[in-house]
DNA sequence: AGCCATAGTTGAACGTGTTCAAAACCAGCC
DNA sequence: GGCTGGTTTTGAACACGTTCAACTATGGCT
């Protein structure tokens, strides 16, 4: 299965094709047949290179994916803070994704099909996920102040989790320069903070072991 | 727009094919052409009852939230405790699922395309949303004990929330007996019984109400 | 140069959900 | 009985995602 240079371009058009036409006209409109067509191959070419329509949505993960870490760059070498190197994170995110909002709501019907293999809770997508991790645990691993040592370890995978829950309300928000979402991220980080700090005091011993047992059981379920 | 007799016959006719179908070979092996066959009328007239493959869903959704409801039954009068009551409620309802668990799968695909009709945020799920609240209402206010009345107010929509998480991490469980997700229920309202605890303390009046406010911008979003 | 195996490409064909104009049915009226 | 307006039912047709057997191009080998 060697990939010969022509290989590689031909791909990189349907790539291209379908994440223009989905810029454009969304999910549904923008039809294999379409893509196909504007990437100037033939229907069946454009499965050659990519199993399914999913298979594309895939890519776009990976895309933006990318686009928000180099987003992010090295800004977060400035600040020392837990709050605001958490809130840079999540408003870049939004900025990044904000192009294609239009079509991230099919994206998301897609992912959240346990069979697909784009789930983000799927082996398929696990680098993905992992990745994507990645960069809540530098987040995490940057700031000072006292986060007690076990929810250090876990925090990125909650971190994770928590901005596919705002990614989600993301997509329902319509109001004008998706004002709510942005509220919304302002708040629920305010309030993670604060749970953060709470978590560290002595009394909450019980409650932070529950709370960890139980983000365990989350993750045990995925592999 | 009268309805005559037969009409609501066939209807039902259609809707039983379409969940006896959706129990023996998941969602999308239940074709709209297979649906209408056992059902003993065209394709056409399944369309004429159901819009969509995924009103069928809708419907799905209702009959086993009023199955759910009728397993719950007067059991949760005895109970006074708020962490028993929960429970109970939680159990009941993996019980009352667990037939359809191949099929869900492809239930929630549909119901988290934010366009689809059966959206559980969406305007025109809401009623099935409210009746579905309903239940946890129950649950908060049959409890004994200090809750802080904000707190009661909001929890049961915090509940349906929680209880919408469970359900997610069930469909994707497949462990025997969906033990995983057991456990999870089990762990989860723990820590939640314990949370509730904590709200109630003085010192937390700043961490109490970020969180509610946060609930609010949350419930905003659905109108 | 000629040949071969493999990478790349094509378009017809299948089964799907959905639409729609036309047909069949039926209740109430003359 | 016939007519009329509506409800209900039909099946052909459409566009879609996907599959696949066949075809073409290409790099490496003798």
């Amino acid at each position: 299965m060697k990939q010969r240079p022509k290989a590689v371009a031909t791909k990189a058009k349907i790539l291209e094709a379908a994440l223009e036409l989905f810029r454009e006209r969304g999910y549904e409109a923008a039809t294999m047949r379409a893509i196909a067509e504007r990437a100037g191959v033939s229907l069946g070419n454009a499965y050659y290179y990519f199993g399914s329509k999913e298979h594309l949505i895939q890519a776009f993960y990976d895309r933006t994916h990318v686009e928000h870490v180099a987003a992010v760059g090295a800004q977060l070498d400035d600040l020392k803070d837990f709050k605001t190197r958490l809130l840079l994170v999540m408003r870049t995110k939004l900025e990044t994704i904000e192009p294609y909002h239009r079509f991230a709501g099919l994206l998301f019907r897609a992912a959240s099909d346990p069979a697909s293999p784009l789930h983000p809770l799927s082996t398929e997508s696990q680098p993905v996920r992992r990745e994507a991790t990645e960069i809540f645990r530098t987040v995490v691993e940057g700031s000072r102040g006292r986060i007690s040592p076990e929810l250090r370890k876990e925090l990125p995978n909650l971190l994770w989790l928590y901005h596919m829950g705002i990614v989600l309300f993301w997509i329902h928000d319509t109001s004008k320069g998706r004002r709510r979402t942005w509220r919304l991220v302002e708040r629920s980080v305010d309030l993670i903070v604060k749970l953060v700090g709470l978590a560290s005091l002595p009394l909450m011993g019980p409650v932070r072991r529950a709370a960890l047992r139980l983000v365990q059981d989350l993750r045990e379920a995925r592999t």
